[in-house]
RNA sequence: GUUGUCGUGGCCCAGUGGUAGGGCGUUGCAUUGGUAAUGCAGAGGUCGCGAGUUCAAAUCUCGCCGAUAACACCA
């Protein structure tokens, strides 16, 4: 007998062994029909996988969202089997789903865009054929008998008998005892892991999106295959949607607002350095200046260090030896100095300049100095990543009694500037110990316990990037999203027991012994300029009013009004407010219309003889209901204070 | 860094070997208008830089610079 416990808590029970579909069909026809995979046990399976041991099962329909990932999958598959078919030369190698879709890595030096078409069609006659998708099992001289043309996929079986796949080519194939595993559906198998859809017929909604490059498992030693990215959905309209919702998302993207909004500009002068114009100047200093706010909140000192050092600095740093490629070196002198990459080192300086004690502990020293760090060419991308920047930077020296405490007020800092003021969503990531790495493992477990510890006292979901930590320490790492949904790196806290160490630093404690502090590295914007990029992007160019550039926009109906204007404009600046007037000779309508397009004030107001006569202003807001914008007229006083309350609650409407 | 694509007035873009174009913006004049774009006139470009092919290059070839997408990188 085996039983089957369900989600809903009932229990089937079956004589010897079944599969997800039997029981799909021993609660109806219908669902056998609608299903597409089964989670046993928590782990995603195919519909037939034999199950002879008591488990708990979830049957995944089209509704449930592991259910595209398979989905996803399949295509992939059929797309390697069109491949095959529209170019029977073509080598297939690796072809996973990912966030968005999936892809599939093919030697093929012919294929450009536009034989996407033709695969998409050859595609589409593999759907409706509804070919069933079978498991199968080859021992591995049958394996490498069936690929013996294929480098890569033999490459691939030999990493999967050794064990050595990485954590992105996990899905490419299992191997159960001495058996590979293939899967395939008509006159096509493929190594893999599975699960996938019962049969092709269920692939209702894809499309081949475009052809890049990708190095052959990610070593630039090795050729660059064709990457063909794709994606799939259950329905055809959740597809046109995803497209659709591409296509809105560009017009977000910071670097086409900036240009806009007038915020910033680059030049070819100056690669990966941004230059900030007045408003976009305007936003910057103020993000910097609510930070600073903060710092007398979390007690940090701010400071000011050199740009450049000394080439002996980075030496005993480290950073000459592991970092010289990033960074601009040159001559001073007969000497070498380097632009600095990072505040670290300087404000080692800053602690060694004085004899410590541990009554000075924990020691809180911020820094918005500039960073210069000289990244390749082809990994510039806007204000996201940039040569020159800088971040909300600052170094905590403490002891390792101190650490979990000093972590959890940088975690509650954290949070409250992009849970509370910005409303955005961020990911953390726990890093540990890498292989190659400093210090003991006494002071390796103590460390990650305190990060863990602090983690766990939020509450907060976290991911644990096992060996992923940097060589000197542990580190948490918060990421958010920009407009196409690319995750970037923002916020961090990283444990550092190398610095310390290097520079010998110490301080006198309780027993008047020397001992070694612990360094805290840790941003909270992280770099300005990407931070600023990606708030751009989810704010869509609309600041809230404290950030705003241009908070109010005073519209003249006639010219006989720009006196009005004008003194209505003269009370909001002495009360603190950023104005801007468009007198240009336009309709009212236009000069809106510019207002809303481009320059995004968060109220325009449109002035005019009635208003002149009443003594008031006609305020029209960013808050649209049923399709109009919400206007008010109220005197200026009032408008004021309203002001006043939503720029300093900080509050952000759209 | 690698590969692909791109670089034409301030911005967006058309122009596939034969006298540099359009829209927006800008300037001037007229219009003095109440919520999605008034009319007319003008200014503004050695087509990213350099070399080559050709009678002739924005256009073809090569090199360089920059941007962009993907990969790689991000101690």
């Amino acid at each position: 007998m085996v039983k089957i416990t369900l989600p809903d808590g009932n229990i089937k029970e079956f004589e010897n062994s079944t599969n997800a579909l039997e029981i799909a069909r021993s609660i109806s026809e219908g669902l056998a029909r609608m299903c597409v995979a089964a989670k046993i046990n928590g782990v995603l399976s195919d519909l037939t996988t034999t199950i002879e041991d008591d488990c708990e099962i979830e049957l995944l329909t089209p509704k449930n969202v592991e259910s595209l990932e398979i989905l996803r999958h399949t295509t992939a598959h059929v797309f390697a089997q069109a491949m095959g078919r529209v170019f029977p030369n073509a080598k297939i190698t690796i072809g996973p789903a990912i966030e968005g879709g999936f892809y599939y890595d093919v030697d093929c030096d012919e294929l450009v865009e536009s034989d996407l078409p033709k695969i998409e069609a050859e595609m589409q006659k593999i759907i409706k054929e509804n070919l069933d998708v079978k498991k199968s099992f080859k021992s591995k001289s049958e394996a490498l008998e069936f690929f013996k043309d294929n480098e890569y996929k033999t490459e691939i079986i030999e990493s999967l008998s050794a064990g050595t796949l990485s954590e992105e080519e996990k899905g490419e194939g299992s191997v159960i005892g001495d058996e590979f595993q293939f899967y395939g559906q008509g006159d096509f198998s493929d190594l893999c892991r599975g699960p996938h859809l019962p049969r092709t017929g269920l692939i209702k909604a894809f499309k081949l999106e475009k052809i890049t490059k990708a190095y052959w498992r990610g070593n630039t030693e090795n050729k660059q295959l064709n990457r063909v990215y794709g994606t799939a959905f259950w329905k055809k309209s959740e597809l046109i949607e995803h497209f659709e919702m591409l296509q809105e998302a560009k017009k977000r993207d910071h670097r086409i607002i900036g240009k806009k909004m007038d915020l910033f500009m680059t030049h070819e002068y100056a690669p990966g350095m941004t230059f900030f114009l007045p408003k976009g100047f305007q936003v910057y200093r103020t993000l910097q200046n609510f930070i600073r706010d903060l710092y007398k909140k979390y007690e940090f000192k701010e400071v000011m260090t050199p740009n450049m050092f000394n080439k002996k600095l980075w030496e005993t740093s480290g950073h000459w030896e592991h970092y010289k490629d990033d960074m601009f070196v040159f001559d001073v002198e007969g000497q070498e100095f380097s632009l600095k990459p990072m505040n670290c080192p300087s404000h080692c300086l800053i602690f060694k300049n004085d004899f410590r004690s541990y009554k000075e502990l924990p020691m809180r020293i911020a820094d918005f100095g500039a960073l210069h760090r000289n990244e390749l060419s082809g990994a510039l991308s806007g204000m996201t990543r940039v040569r020159k920047f800088c971040q909300d930077d600052a170094h905590i020296f403490c002891t390792m009694a101190q650490v979990e405490d000093e972590i959890a007020k940088c975690l509650e800092f954290v949070d409250y500037v992009y849970n509370d003021v910005f409303k955005m969503d961020y990911e953390i990531e726990l890093s540990t110990r890498p292989e190659k790495r400093v210090g003991s493992e006494e002071v390796w477990d103590k460390a990650e316990k305190s990060l863990a510890a602090a983690l766990d006292k939020t509450g907060k979901k976290y991911e644990i990037c096992e060996g992923d930590g940097a060589f000197y320490g542990p580190k948490i790492d918060f990421r958010i999203r920009d407009c196409l949904k690319r995750v970037w790196q923002t916020a961090t806290i990283q444990l550092d027991f190398n610095l310390p160490d290097r520079f010998d630093l110490k301080f006198q404690n309780e027993n008047s012994t020397e001992e070694q502090p612990v360094m805290i590295h840790r941003a909270v914007l992280g770099s300005l300029e990407r931070f600023m990029a990606v708030m751009i992007e989810n704010f869509a160019g609309k600041f809230p009013l404290w950030l705003a550039p241009n908070q109010v926009e005073i519209i003249n109906v006639a010219d006989r009004h720009q006196d009005y204007c004008n003194e209505i404009k003269t009370k909001l600046v002495e009360s603190g407010f950023r104005v801007e007037t468009n007198f240009d000779n336009l309709g009212v309508g236009k000069k809106i219309a510019i207002a809303r397009d481009e320059r995004k004030p968060n109220y325009t107001l449109v002035l005019g003889d009635e208003n002149i006569k009443e003594g008031n202003v006609s305020v029209r807001t960013r808050e649209v209901v049923n399709g109009r914008n919400v206007e008010f007229t109220s005197s200026i006083e009032e408008f004021i204070s309203r002001l006043v309350e939503e720029r300093d609650s900080k509050s952000i409407t759209f």
